[in-house]
DNA sequence: CGCTAACCGGACAACAGTGTCCGGATGTCT
DNA sequence: AGACATCCGGACACTGTTGTCCGGTTAGCG
């Protein structure tokens, strides 16, 4: 029996679930509270002591790292679909994630200024490059568009979300945010 | 003889100075460091004690409405204009405060989630009322933007700023975005 | 000239978040 | 079963910020 129902989260074998707790748990209080949130408090939703998450992740940024690179692998794996229209699913879940987990932008500023030689930040770009010209080719997207404008309307939309009191009004502003910009997106 | 080169700062006299001081202070902290910059770093930068600072501004949203009203003053001086183009004058002067004192912004959040019931967050809607109709019907801007639709684009701007690494790189960020917007904003 | 009221300055207590450390619990292997 | 290596838990020291407090200074006025 592999591990069917543990009355402990103690000893060897118990390191890798904790690790899963400690991730869940911060990827809810990151959604909750922001990305600025206690690390004390991630550790206590988790269910575990602080030495343990400072043990898996000993900062905030490789806990961060761990919790958003499935976001940013299933981001990656939306761009390599070989479908025209990929530049457009990609768009909609960075939108998506832009608005449920600010926090993942956040981590984004973060690690630019505690780890400037990092590249996590070229990976959404490199994904946005790998399908925009072939959205734009089966026009799908104004022609005219740049990786570099996609980026910046990806941050204007974080600034409209930054500045929302809370998650149902950051979407709605951000719905009609996007319909203001559709003219400038939208195939002309 | 008024006050002509005064050598201390104590005494009852020197309360306006002191106050003076504390808001210039506080203004030039605010830009360097960010709105969360420590009070105790603008009470030192003005050359006071904190005892000073907290008896003249008991709180941190105290301070900011007296360093940042001068500003909602102006812009509102720009939207009692006559002229059919005191919008124009006044987004430009918006977004420049938004890129070089986003404290100025951030104000305005921390304002909304402290302190619901004050109205300081309407003001800056109420200029942009007052001075869009007459700049739409002389041409001077899209017929179709809504004083919504104004507010949500400077809350764009600010999200480009506040994801920018440097002031330097925040003016031409807001720049590029702002020729990106422009079809959007400027007569059809 | 001296008294008084007002005000300044920096020390200080309170508090929150970070990161560390070690006693104690647990699974594994012989 | 027993010993050991591993890991957990929460207390703790440390740091940085907030807000308070009182001794000491100053201007104004009789």
């Amino acid at each position: 029996m592999p591990t069917p129902s543990r009355t402990s989260n103690r000893g060897p074998a118990a390191a890798p679930e904790n690790r899963r707790a400690i991730l869940d748990a911060a990827r809810r209080v990151f959604a909750d509270r922001g990305y600025h949130a206690p690390l004390s408090a991630i550790a206590q939703s988790a269910g575990v002591g602080q030495g343990v998450l400072y043990r898996h992740f000993p900062s905030r940024l490789d806990l961060a790292f761990a919790v958003f690179e499935e976001h940013l692998a299933e981001l990656e794996a939306i761009a390599a679909l070989p479908d025209d229209d990929a530049f457009l699913r990609l768009w909609s879940r960075v939108v998506e994630l832009t608005v449920e987990e600010s926090a993942f932008v956040e981590m984004f500023l973060d690690a630019r200024r505690t780890l400037p030689e990092t590249d996590i930040g070229e990976r959404l770009p490199a994904s946005v490059a790998a399908t925009l010209p072939r959205a734009q080719a089966a026009g799908l997207v104004n022609a005219r568009l740049t990786v570099a404008d996609v980026i910046l309307v990806q941050r204007m939309v974080y600034g409209v979300v930054a500045t929302s009191l809370d998650a149902g009004q950051a979407k709605e502003s951000v719905h009609r945010a996007l319909a203001l910009l559709r003219p400038l997106l939208g195939p002309e």
